[in-house]
RNA sequence: GCCCCCGUAGCUCAAUGGAUAGAGCAACGGCCUUCUAAUCCGUAGGUUGCAGGUUCGAGUCCUGCCGGGGGCACCA
């Protein structure tokens, strides 16, 4: 039985108590989804519902007389152990072991669909991250975006909807004239420019524009006049940039499906299109010989200049063209994550799609927090004009791709986290990836051990041998997948899923240690052996499922 | 000054308004001739920043302080 259908039988013996008058409730007094949840305690049961407590008040009665009255009902029921009520009005449920063994074989049958859910089916749903600037390589910040944002990504695939992924290039404005600049400088042997850029990155992408210019036979970029090799140079150079960029990411194993250029919004007459239709609607208003919109209906503090009194576009107007763009490329929700430098930026987008005629609901952003460099004990400030960055290519050459995703992906993205380099790198151990990983080996490995004994699945299941005490604990654990998966989908909150499997590794290493899926001596192959078989081979899936959740590999040997 | 996030074990972090606040790392002590010891078992470690409030119940919600981080352009 899983949670799922536990709640169910409880919502139907709460409806059935009101029909014979047990209840003095309504039957729509009963909520849809009855919160069942693993208690703390293994000694308060398999599960447990707070369902009296919060109906006992209506009902005109005591929690206790209540759950009493429920728990009398449940304990009569096909599959269920017993029900006691605790404490203030806790009911405790024990299921009968062939019921909660049944989870075993279920999820071996539902394999990686095990845990899918359906909240978001019929939804597209638009998910934009890490767009980092084509300045320079992607840093510390824009690398637990990627992490999370994929994670996220997945998830709500996970639960139907269709995800776009997205990656925005800022490659229309004055920064890129700037790196250009930094570019032609260090070539040129001119000094760095004011608000220029430096760092090695700069002197191999410069390097290569020019190995490039000669290799192509193009006319050398130092005779040009200056305007000219600047523009040479911003060509060449972010179209480097951009290669650099996409080959990180993929490296990491994030692929976008889209990479959009701000430049195309500008080129292609969508900015000027989006701008003289909110003039026209009324959406923007103009003071002071510039248009505004009105973000502070939305939170922001002040309404933000979309045009400029000088008639260009700000660059918000960019971001406003854009949200017309994903919608109108069939986005029903777009998801925006930023760093927490952005979160000014949460009522103008919304204000943005409001100005447009969406909801601004349309919109929503994840504002993520920084991610600390830390060497020694000490933090380290990382300054992209400096060069002293640490890049996503460093993290991965120093740590694996797994254990950066996992590391980045562990934790929520409301809470800022300390990298150190040479604890991941060195104490690796220390990584609970790895805890996880080897979880899913040693699964596999079993399942490898039990093949060779002739121990077959499909020969025998029988869920009542499952007894164990910690049988039960993981069948408890492993029928939780699904609800955390919701809730991670729901909450955006991927770290709940690499929480779960730490503890889904945790139970699957207790039971390993105290039970044998294989024979030992000359012992038979019983049913007990196969039962086994298929409760390892359901946490090798929900292993596998949820590491697929977080991009992190789930590997059969380590 | 205003806005956002955070403050939980020595460190890094969890915890749907629920029962005795949990993991990992670090520390100390135990288990390998039997499916992988990257595992397992045990010990120690806490006034959840402070003070009020809401209620059957608060780490979680509200208010005010304190501390840390970030943001507050007709820049992009």
């Amino acid at each position: 039985m899983t949670p799922d259908e536990l709640s169910q039988t409880i919502r139907a013996a709460l409806l059935q108590g009101i029909d014979d008058s047990d209840f003095q409730l309504s039957p729509f007094d009963v909520p849809e989804d009855v919160r069942v949840e693993r208690p703390r305690q293994r000694e308060h049961g398999d599960w447990s519902t707070n369902v009296a407590m919060q109906l006992a008040k209506r009902a005109g009665t005591s929690p206790r007389d209540f759950a009493q009255t429920l728990a009398e009902r449940l304990g009569e029921l096909e599959g269920i152990d017993s029900a006691e009520v605790a404490g203030p009005g806790f009911l405790n449920i024990r299921l009968a072991a062939s019921a909660a063994g049944e989870l075993a074989r279920g999820i071996v049958e539902y394999g990686a669909d095990y845990g899918r859910g359906e909240s978001l089916t019929g939804k597209t749903v638009n998910v934009e991250f890490v767009s980092a600037n084509p300045t320079g390589p992607i840093h510390l910040g824009g690398t637990r975006w990627a992490a999370v944002g994929d994670s996220i990504a997945r998830l709500l695939e996970f639960h139907g909807a269709q995800v776009v992924r997205e990656y925005y290039f800022n490659d229309h404005g004055s920064q890129i004239d700037r790196f250009a600049a930094s570019l032609f400088a260090v070539v040129s042997g001119e000094p760095a420019p004011e608000d220029g850029y430096s760092g090695q990155y700069i002197q191999d992408i410069a390097d290569q524009v020019m190995v490039e210019a000669m290799a192509a036979g193009d006319k050398d970029p130092l005779e040009m006049p200056r305007e000219q090799a600047l523009e040479f140079f911003r060509d060449r150079g972010v179209t480097l940039m951009f290669g650099e960029i996409k080959q990180s990411l993929h490296d990491f194993g994030v692929e976008f499906d889209v990479y959009f250029h701000e430049d195309s919004l500008h080129h292609s007459g969508k900015v000027e299109r989006a701008l003289a239709e909110l003039k026209a609607s009324g959406a923007l208003y103009e003071s002071d010989g510039a248009w505004w919109l009105r973000s502070s209906e939305y939170g922001d503090e002040k309404d933000r200049v979309v045009i400029k009194s000088d008639g260009h576009a700000a660059y918000i107007a960019g971001d406003i063209a854009y949200i017309r763009d994903k919608a109108e490329r069939g986005a029903d929700l777009c998801v925006y994550l930023l760093g927490a430098d952005h979160h000014g930026y949460i009522a103008r987008l919304k204000a943005g799609a409001a100005a447009l005629g969406y909801a601004p609901e349309i919109v929503e952003v994840i504002i993520g927090q920084m991610v600390n460099l830390v060497k020694d004990g000490e933090p380290v400030r990382m300054s992209k004009r400096a060069g002293n960055v640490v890049t996503m290519e460093d993290l991965v050459e120093a740590v694996g791709v797994d254990a950066a995703r996992y590391a980045l992906a562990r934790s929520s993205a409301d809470q800022s986290i300390d990298i150190d380099l040479d604890l991941l790198a060195s104490q690796s151990n220390a990584n609970p990836v790895f805890y996880v990983q080897y979880a899913h080996a040693r699964t596999s490995g079993v399942s490898r051990n039990a093949a060779e004994y002739g121990i077959r699945r499909e020969d025998g299941f029988d869920a009542s041998l499952l007894e164990h005490e910690w049988e039960a604990k993981l069948l408890g654990v492993l029928g939780e997948f699904p609800r955390v998966v919701t809730m991670a989908a729901q909450h955006r909150e991927q770290h709940r899923v690499a929480r779960y499997l730490e503890e889904v590794a945790s139970v699957y290493h207790g039971w390993y240690d105290r039970t044998r899926v294989t024979p030992q001596g000359d012992e038979e192959i019983t049913d007990l052996h196969r039962t086994r078989l298929w409760l390892n081979d359901a946490t090798r899936q929900v292993l596998a499922n949820g590491l697929h959740l977080l991009g992190v590999s789930a590997p059969e040997r380590m």
